[in-house]
DNA sequence: ATGCATGAGGC
DNA sequence: CCTCATGCATA
């Protein structure tokens, strides 16, 4: 709901949960459900099957195994297993996770796993054939810092709109395309914690997503089993709230439903938050975001399922990661107001078409040699985190000199303070109740008083 | 659900 | 080398 304004105020600020304690924590949640409830359960399985098995069969004869390593040495932090020479980046040195250094290898140090090393082959994919079309999308104005600047935003004013070409019915949806601020966007992102730095500059860049042609997809693919529309549209609701303002003030708010229009300066279409077009709110996102997963689960419809039919809908696959992370709101705000609509268009076809088999035809293959993930010791996160606190972007020197210390690769850490950087700007709300227990207890003690730490976080419930 | 990774697009 | 959008692999 959108209360009164304050309540909402994302912050970054989840060192915790790299701490890593978090995460053990969270096995528990797609453990559980994880995607199958027996009437998905079926879907699911075909759905994936292909793709693995394709996979498999088809790498046989291409497949490398590089399992030559270069050595490894004892205490090392990270686990990677990988082979020699991915890309173009020399310096790959693989680690086993023997044993570290002791300190800590008391608690957890036991175990470590095993390393499997290899890249992973896949085959040469051809998927997203249609795709062909590349639009640029947008131009990005930096969301977050909604604050009370209004930071020069340059507003991009031509940006070639996609249209897709309209899939079936109805039309397009356009990203948001031509929103106006970034006001809108979700908290603050600096987060309080840190210093502060010069971080200056956030650049952004327009990424291109290309929707394409859907030409003849037929509608969808997927069947839902049980229609369970008891929602109601996604559409219908929103209120709309200007949002967190910390401190500040920011002028402007868009959304006024009635009364005047608004200037020409800010050109700020409102129409219907909820159609496709405009450019959302983050109020309405978080919104949809959590109507969609709503109907989702009841339609039966895994998160990776959702993706793929946005493939067969739209031409754009999407993987179950990036379904999820927009359930979740952990996209970032632009990033945001370009799926929702297809996956608002997901929604309405699913529901409509309840009930009807079809299913998915996927195609994907694709095929890379993906350097294996290095799985970074807790001890070695905390570190990492520490200075990421003292400098978010530390110098190549620096990056150097840090992997040094760590014993990790150059890329690893530059790569892990590029995610670190990213996390932090988005990230999905931070203070969430997480012991259930404690989460009413909000009295009012101010007068007003919203509960802080509210926000989303409760999927409990079977779902993934 | 998320950690680490890849890549495109920019400076 | 950064940011951003994404995703494989994993916990």
């Amino acid at each position: 709901m959108k209360g009164p304004g304050p309540a909402r105020v994302w912050r970054a600020s989840e060192a915790l949960r790299d701490a890593g304690l978090f995460d053990l924590a969270l096995g528990w949640l797609w453990g559980t459900g994880l995607q199958l409830s027996v009437p998905t359960a079926c879907r699911a399985a075909a759905t994936s099957s292909p793709y693995l098995t394709s996979n498999r069969i088809l790498s046989s004869g291409s497949l490398i195994h590089s399992d030559r390593r270069g050595g490894m040495q004892p205490g090392n932090t990270a686990v990677t297993s990988v082979s020699g020479g991915y890309r173009g980046d020399p310096s790959i040195k693989m680690v086993q996770s023997d044993f570290m250094q002791g300190a800590m290898a008391t608690s957890n140090g036991g175990h470590m796993l095993s390393h499997a090393h290899q890249w992973v082959t896949s085959l040469p994919h051809a998927a997203a054939a249609a795709a062909a079309a590349a639009v640029a999308a947008a131009e990005a104005v930096s969301p977050w810092s909604s604050s009370p600047q209004p930071q020069d935003v340059k507003r991009n004013t031509g940006r070639e709109d996609l249209h897709p070409g309209s899939a079936l019915h109805h039309r397009s949806p356009h990203l948001g395309a031509h929103q106006a601020h970034p006001g809108a966007g979700w908290g603050g992102a600096a987060s309080s914690a840190h210093i502060s730095i010069s971080e200056g500059q956030q650049q952004q860049q327009q990424q291109s997503l290309l929707y394409s042609q859907p030409g003849g997809f037929t509608v969808n693919g997927m069947l839902g089993s049980q229609g369970g529309q008891s929602l109601m549209h996604p559409g219908l609701v929103r209120g709309e709230s200007p949002e967190l303002d910390h401190g500040g003030h920011h002028h402007h708010h868009h959304h006024h439903s009635h009364h005047v229009h608004h200037h020409p300066s800010h050109h700020e279409v409102s129409h219907d938050p909820h159609s496709d077009e405009d450019t959302p709110t983050s109020d309405d996102l978080e919104h949809f975001a959590k109507q969609f997963k709503q109907r989702r689960i009841k339609l039966g419809f895994t998160q990776a399922d959702v993706g793929l039919a946005l493939g067969t809908l739209y031409g754009n696959v999407f993987s179950q990661t990036t379904i999820c992370r927009f359930e979740a709101l952990q996209l970032s705000f632009k990033n945001m107001c370009k799926l929702k609509p297809l996956l608002n268009k997901w929604l309405e076809e699913a529901d409509s078409t309840t009930g009807s088999p079809t299913s998915i035809d996927k195609i994907a293959a694709q095929g890379r040699k993906r350097k294996k993930r290095t799985s970074i010791e807790v001890s070695v996160k905390g570190a990492l985190e520490s200075h990421f606190l003292k400098s978010p972007k530390p110098s190549a020197q620096e990056i150097t000199s840090l992997a040094d210390t760590l014993q990790l690769e150059k890329e690893v850490v530059r790569v892990w303070f590029c995610n670190r950087r990213q996390k932090e700007k988005r990230m999905t709300p931070p203070g969430l109740p997480h012991t259930p227990e404690d989460a009413y207890s909000q009295v009012g003690s101010m007068s007003a008083d919203t509960p802080p730490p509210s926000l989303d976080c409760k999927r409990m419930y079977s779902d993934t």
